[in-house]
DNA sequence: TCTTTTAATTGCTATAATAGCAATATGAAA
DNA sequence: TTTCATATTGCTATTATAGCAATTAAAAGA
């Protein structure tokens, strides 16, 4: 982890966890849930609150609770095009198609992840594979798993405190058994309720991203797959 | 615009302030650039800088500019996921594509419009026309007119004090002239080298995005198009 | 409809962060 | 190697802030 600097500006880090935490809710949030989940104090939540509200990227809807604001498209296609990430990846993952598997990639913050990219099965065209945006609990993601696995055991209590961990996973002892054998194999695997794994690689060092194949029978080998895999990273990685 | 809240919380507002200039610079920016461009205090910029660099959103390069961190991919899927503006938007821009016009959808920041979809001709598919993310001069475009006709026009001044203004408008006077046209059509028309006609609208009240359709011929009927782009707004706008 | 409960919002002020000047350090350019 | 431009940091007076508690505003319950 990075030092921090001798005078950082503490609205700044503080405002941008409590705007993420709008970003990736599926409903507008109270002050209090986000003065609990991100552990601030109830009054400072409410004045970054106010001032995201204030700059657009935040509004107050109905029972006083916030979502986010018509400024979030701003934020949101400026961020796209600083990131330059949907651009160099779109091509590499539309390759993958031809596995006939799920196809996603995806970013961790805190215990959830968000997703980019979600091709079921490859049924669908880019636009919709994209359009899937989502957000998922990270314990039920193998690219969650194999994102957690870069954090400090330390930070990854830290994410957790408090926090109900989602099915299959159901603890913290159980999602850090998960996260040490990703550390041990270098990818995530993680089985569903059917059977069939999701297998996920890291996308960046230090990582900010996952890839991840989803809907392999687990007789399967698959090492084939996280050659992949990898091999997608590669090419991620080389796009300019 | 929005009342400043009682005790607004100013390193986040300066703060996304310099993230957006980097998200939207072709290139390494300095310290010193992005001070002159936001009328930022030096030691101020730096500071936010170092911040950013901190949280992984921005680091630092080579000859000691900034450019976007690898966080950048992270909040820009959470910005992306909290907009939904994507997934509402490309089936009613793909619709567009029968009129074999140039198809665009952006947003404006200061002098610079962004757009997240941008279709030259229709001859893309989605993905193609998603990944042509970029960043043009306000004024030399028809988004960025229809976008800056809502501001104030002491608003717009702030904004274009010291800055170049880009041809074909070249002066402060021939863009407020468009400005003006543009406020009384309830659109924007520009024409361009071809003698084409590129004609945009707003999106949202108040307008957080335009869409345009551009290559039309200038000796056509422009409320034809100006109708299509009307019932495109309204088709966005009713989306969930 | 009225009362109770919950939580957002604001007043207030001691404390800590900050703004920003100027000195220093660090690369880039000559 | 020297010079120049600009990033970075030291320093401190000033201002913003943190956060407690009081007040206000909804939501929920009777």
């Amino acid at each position: 982890m990075k030092k921090l600097p001798a005078q950082p500006v503490s609205g700044l880090m503080d405002g941008l966890e409590v705007l993420r935490e709008l970003t990736i809710s599926a409903s507008p949030v109270s002050c209090k849930h986000i003065s609990e989940k991100l552990g601030f104090e109830l009054t400072r939540v409410n004045r970054i609150l106010k001032t995201l509200d204030y700059m657009g990227l935040a509004c107050r809807g109905p029972s006083r609770r916030y979502l986010p604001g018509p400024g979030i498209h701003v934020l949101a296609i400026q961020s796209m095009i600083g990131s330059g990430l949907l651009k160099r990846a779109l091509p590499v993952l539309e390759e993958l198609r031809k596995y006939k598997l799920t196809i996603a990639l995806g970013v961790l913050w805190r215990d959830s992840v968000s997703y980019l990219y979600h091709n079921d099965l490859s049924r669908f065209n880019a636009y919709d594979a994209i359009g899937r945006l989502a957000v998922h609990p990270a314990g039920a993601s193998s690219i969650g798993i194999a994102l957690l696995s870069e954090l400090e055991d330390s930070e990854i209590r830290q994410i957790y405190e408090g926090q109900e961990i989602a099915q299959p996973i159901g603890s913290l002892e159980s999602l850090f058994k998960e996260i040490y054998k990703s550390r041990e194999n270098g990818f995530s695997s993680i089985m569903n309720a059917k059977g069939n794994l999701s297998l996920a690689v890291k996308l960046g060092n230090p990582a900010y991203a996952g890839i991840a194949l989803s809907g392999i029978a687990s007789d399967e080998d698959i090492t084939k797959y996280i050659k992949i895999l990898n091999e997608s990273v590669d090419k991620i990685g080389a796009v300019k």
